[in-house]
DNA sequence: GATGAATGAGACTTCATTCAT
DNA sequence: AATGAATGAAGTCTCATTCAT
């Protein structure tokens, strides 16, 4: 239908417009933090007037919480659960998979990491609630996989309240610091995926 | 003499006046975060009138940055430098006590966490650069700490810029995540200092 | 074209603005002087919302210096400079034109009189230096018409730097003192003009 | 009496303060103009306390009224109205002690010259009111002077209301200008009172 | 009488949001 | 739908004046 189709196309570039001033948010929000960033800078990077903005999200605020949502579906999109069906890849070597495909986010999404470890951080408590979700869902990830170790063996007996939100602090620690760093080589995260799993599963003492 | 007392006492309330905005300001950053406190939210906290502010800190953000020093130089007094001289305790007793010293201001000072690991973040360029500063401290006593542990064969060898990060990770999250509980029994703590050791000195895996 | 049809009315209402704001800026300061008018009574007069204003001046220091700029081009575009080319009016012809516009601007512009001669003395510095730098301006004028006339004999020999200034200092205190009468027939602009004229050429004593 | 003693010496002690105060703000209002001058500038110049300057004067505007007053009182007392009794000194002598006398005030009392000439200006109503009534006795003067000088035949018939205006501007003009150049050799001002009253007395033109 | 800490009204300015075109 | 000029609430800071000591 002539109808369908003209609709279809507004519908398409709404959606567009929506994005194109989402990705300028998400700019802006990393380079400048949430207070510091006005509207006026969005739309100069989205490159749409100010009245403009209002059509397609309701307040500063709310893109905000879009720019987190987006942020933190992908985030959770990448990370795969640890696999212990038979014949699935030995648990260590999934956990290395994770590991690096979180070590190489401050490369391939520094704004992600920008956002979500930095400027969100305080911001309000509708985000500081969406991060403590976003938290909450990693270290219950990680605490549930530790259990599932635990009950095969290969875990050692442990609270794992507390070694799991050790664990998720070590790799964010790594990834704050990353995040600075602009450029590093594809073969050192491979170096720092090992050293942090010799760490977490080894520990520090010798012997 | 009587100048002298005048002028000691005149001396000692400016100090107090002082002290009392500080802890105002302290408590409303903490509660509210640097931005949506207003100086009026925190001369009424204190008790003062807008103007008298102004007699005590310049601005604001100047406030902001003396709240900071203090928690900072506070925190930093509480940190003992583990001693390896012959005769002292031994390195991981001494490392507890840190651990328990640390696991003890949530409860203790918990507005102190509350803005250095939550609301000082990202609120603008000094107060990141005092953040990666403090943060800075920490790493480097940490990775110095590894360093002489391997130097004594304590500790196994490895990266410790990686390791460090991760031990100083794993406390921040630690500590991050009792912020909120407020309420948890001394005991407690012990515990979770022995699963914190635990777990960075022998891993996660059994055997 | 529709686009510059558009671009242009946009520019023209902005310009249209910009003026209605510097009137209402004239009035005000010409009323109440730079330190008692305030933005809001300035925003008030130009029936605009505060933040209106700052769209169009950075401060209302911009404001005040915008409005003495158009005061002084205003002020010096009347000014003529005599001319002494053979065929041009009398000098003294030339002079009593001069003096006539000057002495039309306490009727035709109060304001432009209120704020140069008097508002805007002593605000700051950099419209002390501006007043200062109209001021010598007008010096300067004269001194070289008294110079000219000198060379050509119609003149008397005398020190320029003071009786230029004693003329200038003439002219200034008489529109002074026509600022507060507001209404004075035309006529007596010519009554005025010769008396000072007269004064100023032939001096007080009689014979 | 003792308690006369000490009531005079109270009130010795109350005078020499308020001049303290007096000479203060006179410096400060010089320097800076009535509103740049605050409170706290003035008794740091007149060695006093915040709330001292309140037993003496009830705020900051009577203050400045109380340095005009004294200001004009002096700048009036040393204005000797031309004396045409016989056996007087010749009244054009007599003009030009006048004219010495003010042309020396630039160096004698520079911050005179700098309160009510520029400072003073636009303040207020009140301090408006206070120069115009200056201005009008020194206006009256002149025009009176005039009047007495066309009755004894001197002075050739003129309007005086615009001839005595012209003369007091005159007269300001130089003193303003005087004003700025710091420091000019006791010589020049003979100099300057001379060409002044030729200026006056036979005007510009030659012949 | 002297002090200076405390007060609070009032000014300027920013910026998220609205609205007429 | 898009624009961007206009809005005005809200926040920071100054400084003349008051008041307890």
């Amino acid at each position: 239908m002539g109808e369908d189709g003209r609709h279809r196309r507004a519908r398409e570039m709404r959606e567009e417009r929506t994005k194109q001033i989402l990705a300028a948010g998400l700019q802006i929000f990393a380079e400048q933090g949430y207070h510091r960033a006005s509207v006026a800078d969005i739309c100069g990077r989205a490159e749409v007037a100010r009245g403009t903005f209002y059509l397609y999200y309701p307040s500063k605020r709310d893109l905000f919480d879009a720019v987190m949502d987006a942020l933190i579906r992908d985030l959770e999109r990448g990370i795969r659960r640890v696999d212990v069906s038979p014949g699935a890849a030995p648990p260590l070597e999934q956990l290395k998979q994770n590991m690096l495909w979180l070590l190489s986010l401050p490369r391939a999404r520094p704004e992600m990491l920008q956002v979500l470890l930095w400027e969100a951080v305080g911001v309000d408590d509708v985000s500081d609630r969406k991060l403590a979700s976003l938290h909450h869902r990693m270290f219950e990830l990680t605490r549930r996989s530790l259990e599932t170790g635990q009950a095969l063996g290969l875990v050692r007996p442990s609270d794992t309240d507390v070694t799991a939100r050790a664990v998720v602090g070590a790799v964010k620690e790594l990834l704050l610091s990353l995040r600075v760093r602009g450029d590093l080589p594809q073969e050192d995260l491979a170096h720092l995926a090992d050293e942090l799993l010799a760490f977490a599963t080894r520990g520090l003492l010798s012997v």
